[in-house]
DNA sequence: AACTATTTTTGATTTCAATCAAAAATCAAC
DNA sequence: GTTGATTTTTGATTGAAATCAAAAATAGTT
């Protein structure tokens, strides 16, 4: 979905308001595989998945591990860049095909400043963000990798028909071949 | 650090607003091994270590996981209970005597709405918290048990002085045994 | 459709940490 | 200080997943 059609659902917002907002997202298609983000950058931008869908993680010598999967409508946010001005070690990568806007935060937070709405909805998305990290916690420290494979199959489906099964397996904390042995049985 | 002491060095506070903010404050001291929030309950209560440490964990049949700790001048959030008004999986320990002040969320809330300079507090707050989550995520999913280790040294070394090698171990990922070899070398 | 490249599955072996069990050390209370 | 309880360390064994290696399956290209 369009990131303003988006919004729309989660706020009111005057023509004026959404002309305003329209100027400083700026909208990228990307291919699979495509680096929407590289890994240790810096970047002050929000990354909204308008279409597609796309994995956050880190790599370092030989190893490469998904942190979490981004699907339509949700948002990538290098919180140590925007937040901490340091570099921010994950990076984005698509899977498939799709649509990202990115904002730069600064105008971002210029508009919040002038339309209370938007404030409102910043601040659901920073809520947003720290329930889905502290489940990811839970799920990481709590849950077993099968645990983690029923839920990712009930909370993105989808993943598993554009991702390739290592990125879900480094999801997981499993290497690819414990993977296809854990599925293969039933 | 007591709480309104706490929020002066953040933030400019007049002093009729310190006394609207006290008058929301609950405090309680707590001693070692005490409940400070139960497993699975559902509270919307912002629980500030004043002083003394504690462990935010999760526990059900045998196994009992400490997500992580918490230290003077940090901030328990039930974000489950507060902004999804469901239960919220952890519980908060205390492994050390101390103090916790408890605000009622919603009350803290209609303050924000008075008090600019509180609302600005408490996105940074929120910050902080996606901040940390975050940094976990990736210490989680980066990191080996002994970086871990010593991260957690660093960051809180006096958590060392106050909790049971279980605790910690299970914060690391792995059993206590294996700590205690861990640490044998050298 | 045929060929190549990539991805997934299957198999055999190894390794490292969990488990089980007991001894040693530390702590707490009297 | 002594006793008992709790916590930590050490030792032996087991098991589950990682690794290594190769075959099978799938996808992509001309």
């Amino acid at each position: 979905m369009n990131i303003i059609e988006f919004l729309k659902t989660k706020i009111e917002l005057s023509e004026t308001e959404i002309e305003q907002i329209s100027k400083i997202i700026s909208r990228k298609k990307f291919d699979r595989k495509e680096l929407i983000l590289p890994v240790e950058n810096s970047s002050k931008k929000i990354f909204f998945i308008e279409d597609g869908f796309c994995r956050v993680f880190y790599a370092k010598k030989e190893k490469d591990i998904t942190l979490y999967f981004l699907q339509e409508n949700q948002i990538g946010l290098p919180v140590d860049s925007i937040f901490y001005d340091q570099i921010c070690k994950f990076g984005i990568e698509a899977i498939s095909k799709g649509t990202v806007a990115t904002i730069n935060y600064e105008k971002w937070q210029t508009l919040t400043e002038q339309i209370p709405n938007l404030q409102k909805f910043t601040n659901s998305m920073m809520i947003s963000y720290v329930k889905n990290a502290t489940d990811r916690i839970y799920n990481l420290k709590f849950q077993t990798p099968k645990e983690r494979y029923e839920m990712l199959q009930t909370a993105f489906p989808s993943i598993f028909l554009h991702s390739p099964l290592g990125h879900i397996a480094s999801y997981l904390g499993i290497t690819q071949e414990t993977l296809s042995r854990l599925r293969a049985k039933r």
